[in-house]
DNA sequence: CTACATGCAAAGAGTTTGCATCCGC
DNA sequence: GCGGATGCAAACTCTTTGCATGTAG
């Protein structure tokens, strides 16, 4: 999968960035990582490829991809960044402790949340909030017995 | 403000640790700071003393704290670890993006998502997790008009 | 052809670890 | 006195930066 180029180009381009191959590579790895990974995700798969690119140059494009609005930056369980393509529904993480698994519910999940929240204590959630919820999954659990 | 003593260090023995004052002056740091605090802040704090404790015995003393439930780790918004007192009620931040201030509010008023989350995707929830939502307090949003 | 992007290496944060010494119990 | 805790320094991970070179526009 990957973003339109002419669209991506321009929307780089009117932010005074310029398009390179390795922006739109970068770009294509996050895509294919189903829409999130850390920096260090986004150079693994990037290795294979005959050019593989410096990570420098992965860190660096990630923050202009957020500067110009194409991915998001949110606090991964690991206590590190991790980078998302924007533009989707907003989303929520569920993260197993124990195995690790990730799993994502939509946004709808959590908006009777927030709506109670803004009531309550008036306080107005940002919709781009990302939330990771630490537990156990069914999977898991079952095991445990 | 300090832990009781004799609780404390019956509580660190009970799991095959043992108490020290460095560990006693690392936690009252911990509780000083309004009872949450980055292994960087507790160490600031413990700096003015006349037997500064080294950066090591911090982080290690953090991870015992947690280890015999005396606090717990959760992410800051700066994508780093913070330690908070545990014992409280379980409580979660609101986080003002344009003043700053952070807003506690009580466990139960995010229980029923727990909960719908639990039936809705077989994911439970650990109590213990700690969630930090974004967003903009009723006065900046006053000021913003 | 000019300014921005890249690769490389080195520097910086934050955190962990090996080891000799110290000290709680 | 034994085994865990500390201090110190070094190692390690993640991220950023300076600079020469490459390249998009």
């Amino acid at each position: 999968m990957s973003h339109h180029t002419r669209y991506v180009s321009t929307l780089i381009r009117q932010h005074g960035h310029r398009m390179t191959p390795q922006r739109q590579l970068i770009l294509d790895a996050l895509c294919d990582a189903r829409g999130h990974a850390s920096p260090d995700e986004v150079y693994q798969r990037l290795q294979p490829l005959s050019s593989a690119i410096n990570r420098a140059t992965v860190y660096r494009t990630l923050n202009v991809l957020c500067e110009v609005g194409l991915a998001t930056s949110a606090m991964s369980n690991t206590s590190h960044l991790e980078y998302e393509i924007a533009g989707g529904k907003p989303h929520r993480h569920l993260v197993c402790q124990v195995c690790g698994e990730t799993e994502q519910i939509p946004h709808n999940a959590v908006a009777p949340l927030y709506e109670r929240i803004s009531e309550e204590y008036e306080f107005k959630v940002a919709e781009q909030t990302h939330l990771t919820l630490l537990g156990m999954c069914s999977q898991c659990e079952h095991a445990a017995d």
